[in-house]
RNA sequence: GGGCAGAUGGCGGAGUGGUCAAUCGCAUCGCGCUGUAGACGCGACGGCUUUAUGCCUACGGGGGUUCGAAUCCCUCUCUGCCCA
């Protein structure tokens, strides 16, 4: 495979969307240099799902795959077990064997979303991480020192906080190093959050007489709503959320952001993205956004059907193409009943609320009364907010 | 091993015997407005019903005191800090 030292491309590898290199003269020098790196990036499988934060990153490995580096993806289904304690300021809790295994199952799918695994190199790190034995574990603990452990800031803040930090959550950064030196990484990405990780695989590599990997971080994504991008919060967009979701969830970022997403999550020059931000309102903007976005994980077609879907429902008060039946075989009833059967509420007090506030509608006509009744047809559409709908087939 | 402090709703965090289904903030949901699910404003936010000064469940687990406990006592579990 022939590397390609382009000197544009290789600093566009070093800059967007870069928070920080270490060390970047020796880097800029391996790309330039033509030798074919070893690139390593790996994920936890904390969750199913992957994020178009933690995305980022995977488009960067995919930069340096596209220049013919050789790119190693690392699932940490081991380390996932012990709790990567880098993005949280409270204890990380271990997950089981199980979970991991259920998060697993579409990784590598999703994963192939935006790197090519024909040419990388996807391993486990259970694989020589289950087998590490304790006076090995030794010696690699050797090469860290507590206070070197408590250097770290959100460690550092827990401990004076006066909240807990587990050992097992010291084993961490070593576990990670430990995977560089098996896979002898000349390079490893991560998102900036993992600097202390990532760094430590370069102490510990020269624990294990190899050269120290150069580090490459990437900026940190917020969600939707400008606080971190996290799953518990709600404000996360993942790359397998179907199109219309995907559309809807960028076109509910705060202002602010769409610039910064333009950048870390569009394929668009850095020109063209400012001429964008110059020339819109940022409604329009987004709209762009959603659309870029939307095209990179599901295509050009289901971008534009999102982008068609969003302006009916939301700009024209519409209702959307698909809306999910639900059977009945009454012919009258309760419409409490109705919306829970439905789904459209989750217990009979809720229903009961969203008919007193105004937020149910059948067939476009608000009903108001709690205790009303309702003639089922078949056919019939009931709503629930702006957005929520449900079909009514008699059966 | 000893001492001290703590455990409250999705989260943070008030509340120290009745007026507590529990102030407030965040998140969430509804309505209005609009540039959109953004911003802003208003409202709701444990469940159930006979919608009521109604019933049930809930302030880490169990037991007790009391007419009455998230609040007091005992005990268990978990956590933090200090001493050894």
């Amino acid at each position: 495979m022939q590397i390609s030292t382009d000197k544009r491309k290789i600093d566009q590898i070093l800059s967007r969307g870069v928070e920080d290199v270490i060390e970047k003269e020796s880097l800029k020098a391996k790309l330039e240099s033509g030798k074919q790196l070893r690139v390593k990036l790996g994920f936890d499988p904390t969750g199913p799902n992957i994020h178009i934060g933690r995305a980022i990153v995977l488009r960067k490995l995919r930069a340096f795959q596209d220049l013919g580096h050789k790119v190693i993806f690392i699932v940490g289904d081991f380390t996932a077990q012990i709790g990567d304690p880098s993005d949280k300021l409270e204890k990380r809790p271990m997950l089981t064997a199980k979970q991991v295994k259920e998060n697993i199952k579409t990784y590598k799918e999703q994963v192939g979303k935006i790197i090519d695994l024909r040419k990388a190199e996807f391993r486990f790190n259970s694989k020589w991480l289950k087998k590490l034995k304790l006076a090995e574990l030794m010696q690699l603990q050797e090469s860290f020192t507590v206070g070197q452990m408590l250097a770290r800031r959100n460690f550092k803040e827990r401990f004076e906080k006066g909240q807990e930090i587990s050992t097992r959550e010291f084993s961490y950064p070593l576990m990670q190093g430990y995977d560089s030196v098996k896979v002898a990484a000349d390079v490893e990405l991560g998102g900036f959050d993992q600097l202390f990780n990532l760094t430590a695989g370069r102490t510990i590599q020269q624990h294990y007489k190899q050269k120290p990997q150069d580090v490459l971080t990437t900026q940190m994504l917020e969600g939707t709503d400008g606080r971190k991008m996290s799953t518990s919060w709600g404000n996360v967009i993942n790359i397998v959320d179907n199109p219309n979701d995907m559309f809807g969830k960028i076109m509910s970022l705060k202002d602010e952001l769409i610039e910064k997403y333009f950048l870390l999550c569009t394929n668009l020059r850095d020109g063209e993205i400012k001429e964008i931000s110059r020339d819109n309102n940022p409604k329009d903007q987004k709209m762009r956004l959603a659309f870029e976005i939307v095209e990179i994980y599901h295509g050009k077609d289901e971008a534009g059907k999102a982008k068609k879907e969003f302006e009916n429902i939301f700009s024209g008060g519409g209702k959307p193409e698909e809306i999910q039946e639900v059977k009945v075989s009454e012919e009258k009833m309760n419409l409490i009943d109705l919306l829970l059967m439905a789904s459209l509420a989750s217990s009979k007090s809720e229903a009961r609320r969203l008919i007193e506030q105004g937020g149910v509608r059948i067939n476009d006509e608000k009903r108001t009364d709690p205790k009303g009744n309702v003639e089922i047809t078949s056919g019939m559409i009931v709503q629930v907010g702006p957005r929520r709908f449900a079909k009514i087939v008699r059966n």
